[in-house]
Order: structure tokens, then C-alpha cells, then sequence
DNA sequence: CGGATGATACGACGATCATCGAACTTTGTG
DNA sequence: CACAAAGTTCGATGATCGTCGTATCATCCG
């Protein structure tokens, strides 16, 4: 269970989308992601929490279809699905992460 | 508790507005409240769920910021503040509402 | 006044959630 | 091999959620 694929484009579904992007947390790595062009691994993100929660939230990302990863080395590496977002959800990335900063 | 005055614009949360949002019937409320341009009365939404539970989603909603409620009669009203979303986080209402019919 | 109508308040229920710590796995490095 | 580093898994806990039924309140109309 718990496969590492990517869910497809046309697969992604509003309301988990939706509520992933609701948790501050997500919305910060997901900013962050959105930042930063290079591939991190997932520790770099979010310090403030736990390595379990941590690992919960790229789940919940990763689940909703925001968020590919792979391994590399002993790390997890996280690319924001921004084509795919965007074909699918036309402007909600954006205006998500366009908002007051983590507001 | 739980007053009906609607929260000030600036004071409307991202998190709060994107889990109300993140409620498939909710969403079909929102939906319905885009469309409609005259106001009707909250009975009049989402018929397929029970008083107390659309009772439910519209506090959710309201206390969000989504929607504005005031009496009328012995009905309550509702009207969408699309103006207060769409100034407060450009694009999101207009991409949520935009995608495939409720997906 | 007495119904009828539209909506809320109040539990209550099972489900899901965010968070944590501890144990474990995997990979790279000495 | 042994150790360290990065993530995952596995409960567990307290909170919140969506839904419901019933009781209650407010308002209108006869």
C-alpha cells in the first residue's frame, strides 16, 4: 500500500486539494516548494515540526497529487506539481500562494 | 456566541476559507450562491442534506467570511461575499468555482 | 391565541485529523 | 562491520469534523 506513484493529472481531486492546502503547515512547504527551483530533501522543510508529522504532511501532499518524490541517497526529494496543479485547478495554486505570506 | 455580524474583510482567514471550500456540499452551496444572483433562503440549498447539517455548513461558511446571512421573514438569507474573497485572495473563488462542476 | 414554517441549539455518533515519541529501515560512510 | 543520517511505521492522544434526530425558538398567518 502507500506506493510512492503519482496519482494522474486528471485524477486530482478539488477537495483534497482543498484541504491539504488548508493546514498552515502544508501551505508553508508548499510555499517553500513553489520557491525554491532545486529539488530539497523533505527534512529542509518546515523545521519547526517533528520528522513524524513531517513525513504525515508530504503523505497528505504527495496524496492529494501536489507533490511528487523520490528517492536520492538516503533523502526523500519533493517537486511541487505546479503543470499539473495548474492544468487541472487553473489559478488556485496561484492565488493560494499569492496571498499574505502564509496569511 | 456565534453572532450573525459578518468578520471584517481584512480579518478573513486563508486556512478557515479553504477547509469550508474543502466540503463537497459546502462547495455546491457556494456554487449554487454564485449563481443565484437574487437572494434565497437557505432551505433552498443543497436539498439532499438534513436541516441541522446545512444549518452546519452555512456557520461554516459564515464564520469563514464566504457568506453574509440576515433575516427575512421567518427565512434567513444568504448572499456570497465575493467581493470581500475576491479582494482579499484574488482568483481563488473564481478557480474553485471555475473547475469541473463540483469536482 | 394556535398552527405552521424556517431555522437554530443540543447532544451524540463514528470518522478523520494533527501531533508526538519510540522503534525500525534504508542508505551512505568511516 | 559499525555507526550516523534521513525517513517511515506504529500506536496513542486530544481535537475537530460531518452527519443526524429531537427539541426549541422565532416569525408569520388564520
Amino acid at each position: 500500500m502507500t506506493f510512492d506513484d503519482p496519482i494522474d493529472r486528471g485524477e486530482i481531486d478539488l477537495s483534497a486539494v482543498l484541504h491539504a492546502l488548508s493546514d498552515p503547515q502544508r501551505r508553508q512547504i508548499v510555499a517553500e516548494l513553489a520557491a525554491s527551483e532545486l529539488p530539497r530533501p523533505c527534512g529542509s522543510y518546515a523545521p519547526a515540526i517533528t520528522k513524524s508529522t513531517r513525513t504525515h504532511h508530504f503523505r497528505v501532499l504527495r496524496e492529494a497529487g501536489l507533490v511528487e518524490q523520490w528517492k536520492e541517497g538516503t533523502s526523500k526529494m519533493s517537486r511541487l506539481r505546479r503543470d499539473d496543479i495548474d492544468a487541472r485547478f487553473p489559478g488556485l495554486l496561484d492565488s493560494v500562494l499569492g496571498s499574505t505570506p502564509v496569511g
